[in-house]
DNA sequence: GACCGACGATAACATTTGTTATCAAATTAT
DNA sequence: ATAATTTGATAACAAATGTTATCGTCGGTC
């Protein structure tokens, strides 16, 4: 989830070095989807400018669940490793920079990297950061309100208000954009 | 996150059969205290029987993050493999048998089992897996409310509202228990 | 058996959050 | 440049959820 340098960038970054020529460059519009819900994912993405989100529909609902920005990769995780139908879009917020990967050569690529020990130990570290992620991620639904996760992801994640729609970080904090307004104009009448 | 047959659970499973020399065994009442908040955790344990629960301090208000049962193991997971201290406090609900191991010897056991390219891989799998339960937990706290993330529960986890005080399922829930009396109401009368 | 603490239900009221609608500003397409 | 679309603010009202307090039940303890 975080953007911080950590062993998932890390990961990624020794993918990107290593592998770089098995990708595929595309340049592609904003609102671009790169995997539609039921599709099963035959690609990953890495992004090389850009900003992508991943969202959900909800009873027809558009749920945003994660950003993702440049020098990430992103996928339909469980879909790509399990050959299930996505439950997820993944679609461009800004015009990409794309470079695309098929499902197999990436695959061929972990089966590697699990030879090599320092690779390896990468691997597992990244997921158990990933993990981490998710867990402190998922708990502030329970510890805090909306208006602390608002000010949480304003100190934690900046670029992500600069850069992203209100009403996609709205459904990212779990709210409606009509109350993410609100605490907006709260905070800043507080100030 | 879930208490399915997973590839976590044959970890544990392979853990505990080929290791088990090297567990302690105690009995522990209720409400005892297996690592608490502030400390760095020292021990991994694995619950012969009784019920467990992982709780945070959240400005005076105890939270519930997460509960387990028979034939699993809790840690501070952060705690454990950081060596940082730990945010969150693991708490037997019902008086417990409980098998320990210390972090080092565990430690041991990891790297042990890294070598081993059948139980690395179930490493690495059962990583993802906890991965994918902790995207769909939080991902509920989006996409549900309250009622029917107790609905949720009821079904996939009907053990826990037999076993477990309403309230901690409350703050699990991320409701307090005067809501959640409020929806058990409601249903009931809605049958 | 009496007491005590933990647990759960309920009521009354306060606060938070959602819903719907309208408008203005900004951005994009033609 | 103009029109269309997207985005964000706001208001009025509805629904959901929290807060505090009270009460009854249940299980253990002395």
């Amino acid at each position: 989830m975080s953007e911080q340098p950590n062993h998932f960038s890390l990961l990624i970054g020794q993918i990107w070095s290593a592998y770089k020529k098995q990708f595929t460059r595309i340049e592609v519009p904003a609102k671009t989807d790169l995997l539609k819900e039921g599709e099963t994912a035959q690609k990953m993405f890495f992004i090389e400018t850009g900003s992508v989100r991943v969202w959900h529909n909800h009873n027809g609902r558009d749920i945003t669940c994660q950003f993702f920005f440049e020098n990430n990769m992103v996928s339909s995780i469980e879909s790509f490793k399990k050959d299930i139908v996505s439950p997820i879009t993944i679609q461009t917020i800004e015009a990409c920079v794309i470079w695309w990967i098929d499902k197999r050569e990436m695959k061929k690529i972990i089966e590697e990297m699990k030879e090599v020990p320092q690779l390896r130990d990468m691997l597992v570290d990244a997921l158990f950061e990933r993990t981490f992620d998710y867990i402190k991620h998922f708990t502030t639904y329970i510890l805090n309100t909306p208006e602390q996760r608002y000010l949480q992801v304003l100190r934690d994640r900046p670029e992500l208000v600069q850069r992203i729609p209100q009403h996609y970080i709205a459904s990212y904090l779990g709210i409606t954009s009509v109350h993410l307004s609100r605490i907006k104009n709260k905070l800043a009448k507080g100030k």
